[in-house]
DNA sequence: GATGATGTTGCATAGCTATGCAAAAACCGG
DNA sequence: CCGGTTTTTGCATAGCTATGCAACATCATC
């Protein structure tokens, strides 16, 4: 076994051809007799040679290698999202350079990285949050797209479900629902879209005053952080942390009958910590409403009602974005789309109205 | 914006210094004075320049790029192996080029985009079973690692999970909690390791004849496949076919009291349908086993006695098998080993035995 | 100050493929 | 068979960085 893989020229000297020869041969718009390619792919065949990309990238500037940077592949969200991505970045023939990524100071040294293999854009389903993470990512200088995250720069391309619009709907059900005590589970405090789920949601509740304040406000305790008729629990996005703040919430003798998390995996710790801690059957005491629409949402022990940000949209859209900022002559982009999550109604939220409309 | 990255050469005029000079800047164990050294990073820093690891690539022969080929993201054990394995590869230097494959055909075409970028080895954790792309992964003539598959071939190692003896550990609990009418829900029959656990759990119980054969000899109905005296289930590694075919079990009037499953998540779409299309109460009247202790298995709703891989192990063998082939002058190796799993023991199991030994 | 040792810098080149250009070949019509 | 047209082939080169080697500078030592 010698080291050195097989080059073009090894192909061409078996051939008895010159080594331009070989690479039209692998090259299917080139001009070549049908005789001299099958000479030589014969030739690379007995050899086991394959064209190297390298070579190619040095002159074409253009690696067809995407960096795609992804964090808490535990959550199926995450994964579903990035197997998306690989698919649809493989269909239009690009590589899938990944970067995993911890916290910030990771994200630093990825983006390096990144940037040494010569990527020629960059995807990442990151809440990046910091001006300076931006600024990187801007310093780039190749295309950036962002899931669900707000900021905008120099190059950097946003994709977003409609968060905001996403909570007014939940907010709608829980009134449907003749929910008078929403409780709203959080995802940590730096994530974008949960802070707009939770505008959205609170805007919605509040503004039709449905709620009924006097109660909420007498149960909550004086520690309790939010200021707001709603009451809101921290998470971070983990099953536990869902289930360990319903649990602590029950703990202080609190019996919520609706519940928005800002995402799928918090609402199934929370439910489990209702049904088991709380002995609260679910949609029947309370009511529960999720966010991604993950598989195990769908199953029968949790049967959740949820949103779906349609990944295929989303990616559908990166998709375009990337084609577009490739045509010859574009300029630096940083576009902003908003894909519509769709609502997917189960069995949490199946409870009928108990007043008349 | 110019299109063209900012190279070397720009960085030297700009500093006043030779390319050389540029590139020993960057290179930690260069000679180069710290003043030169530092004006070259100014410069450097003013441009934006990052070096390119493309050209390096070509003259050292070496990319540090692997190639990771995965399918089934939405099974969390591979979203996690995926995750642990970008972790210790970028920890290690290398980066990961990943690949999603849905069947052999695509895996080929993978095969050649991976060669084609001169990856330095791949890792898979596909179920690889045919001679076929063992043989294709072999023609590559780099190092590949594959995860829980049988094949060997040169330049192939595999690592896999101690199937055999989890089956028969499964099988000494299911003797312990006296159970009577055992039920095996296997994956794809092309899934070795699926095989491999099978065999050991239906050796030990068969050894031990603790199984009432006679009473599931009558149990089973004429167009069951399995020639055993343990019930086999098909199912395809999925939520949906776990609860599918146990449903439809129970729906021909079969009550199980021991269930073992080729993966986590069947187990908990079997276990979803025993408690609500069955009425079997877990653990009390029928123990469950899993295989692969995916975060869902701890969820209150499952609590699922389960074997834990060790992940960190195998990918820590991995990574000991990658260190050892690009040691200077090394052959080519296909090694095999073989990680114990661990037993994680949850409410699914813990029933009292009924009898007294 | 001469000598040698040590440290620093620049020059030149390798590494492999795709492609523009020119040369050669093939083909075609008369 | 010949000039012209088209097709095919080979030559030469670009692309960017790391590194061996030589040249040069610095420094210490006697």
């Amino acid at each position: 076994m010698t080291r050195r893989p097989v080059t073009s020229v090894d192909v061409a000297r078996l051939a008895g051809v010159s080594q331009s020869a070989v690479s039209r041969a692998f090259s299917p718009e080139a001009s070549i007799s049908p005789a001299m390619r099958a000479r030589v792919l014969e030739a690379a065949a007995t050899l086991n040679y394959r064209p190297s990309r390298i070579p190619a990238i040095m002159l074409s500037g253009r690696s067809l290698m995407i960096g795609v940077i992804v964090g808490g592949l535990s959550n199926p969200f995450y994964a579903s999202a990035l197997e998306q991505v690989a698919v649809s970045l493989q269909a239009s023939g690009f590589q899938v350079l990944l970067v995993h990524v911890d916290d910030a100071l990771t994200l630093d040294a990825a983006l390096n990285q990144l940037a040494s293999y010569r990527v020629d854009a960059v995807i990442t389903a990151l809440a990046i949050g910091t001006r300076d993470t931006a600024e990187a990512l801007s310093a780039l200088n190749i295309p950036a797209i962002c899931f669900n995250s707000r900021f905008v720069g120099r190059n950097i391309s946003t994709i977003t479900s409609n968060n905001r619009q996403s909570g007014a709907m939940a907010a709608k059900i829980m009134r449907e629902c003749g929910v008078r005590f929403p409780v709203w589970l959080a995802g940590p405090a730096r994530n974008a879209a949960s802070r707009e789920r939770r505008h959205g949601f609170f805007d919605a509740l509040t503004d039709h005053a449905l709620i009924d304040h006097a109660l909420i406000d007498h149960a909550l305790t004086s520690d309790t952080p939010s200021p707001h008729p709603i009451l809101e629990l921290q998470g971070n996005d983990t099953y536990e942390s869902g289930f360990n703040a319903m649990r602590d919430l029950l703990d202080r003798n609190f019996r919520p009958d609706g519940l928005f998390c800002s995402n799928d995996l918090m609402a199934c710790g929370a439910m489990d910590a209702l049904r088991d801690h709380g002995g609260l059957a679910c949609p029947k005491d309370v009511i529960v409403i999720g966010y991604d629409n993950i598989p195990q949402g769908a199953w029968h022990a949790y049967d959740l009602t949820t949103f779906d940000q349609r990944t295929e949209k989303l990616v559908d859209a990166a998709m375009d974005i990337l084609n577009d900022a490739f045509r010859p002559g574009a300029k630096a982009l940083s576009r902003k789309i908003v894909v519509a999550a769709a609502l997917v109604v189960r069995r949490s939220t199946a409870k009928a109205p108990p007043q008349v409309r």
